[in-house]
DNA sequence: TGCTTGACGATCA
DNA sequence: GTGATCGCCAAGC
């Protein structure tokens, strides 16, 4: 039972996010059985900065934006890293959102 | 010890 | 569809 916060188990959700695909906050914290979670993980997110050995750059918030983009090196990193993959980012958001999402409670079924 | 802030989300007006 | 407010939990000051 996770009855607390663990930033382990959000580490390693988010490293299991395929390449060209992202997810969001509030998917990894339902995955955890977090209710209102988001906040932890994005607090955990600022706390993978000092492990940074997670793709932090897959993990938008829930309309596909990149919120975190400023706590990356540099603001043009995150988009840079999803590009990359293969992502469209427009105005800093994530286009065919619906379609590169990946939710951890589905996929990791 | 108590208030404010924060990589968010959902709901209400 | 947009703007504003509440909730949620932990850390910082």
């Amino acid at each position: 039972m996770k009855s607390k916060f663990d930033f382990n188990d959000v580490y390693e959700v988010v490293k299991l996010i395929p390449k060209g695909r992202i997810t969001s906050y509030g998917a990894i914290a339902a995955y955890l059985g977090l209710k209102s979670g988001a906040r932890m993980v994005g607090w955990a997110m600022n706390s993978v900065h000092e492990f940074k050995k997670v793709p932090a750059h897959r993990v938008l918030n829930r309309n596909g934006l990149l919120t975190g983009k400023m706590h990356f090196q540099t603001p043009t990193r995150m988009q840079e890293l999803l590009e990359k993959e293969g992502l469209i980012i427009k105005n800093d958001q994530v286009q065919h959102f619906e379609k590169v999402f990946w939710d951890p409670s589905i996929e990791l079924l």
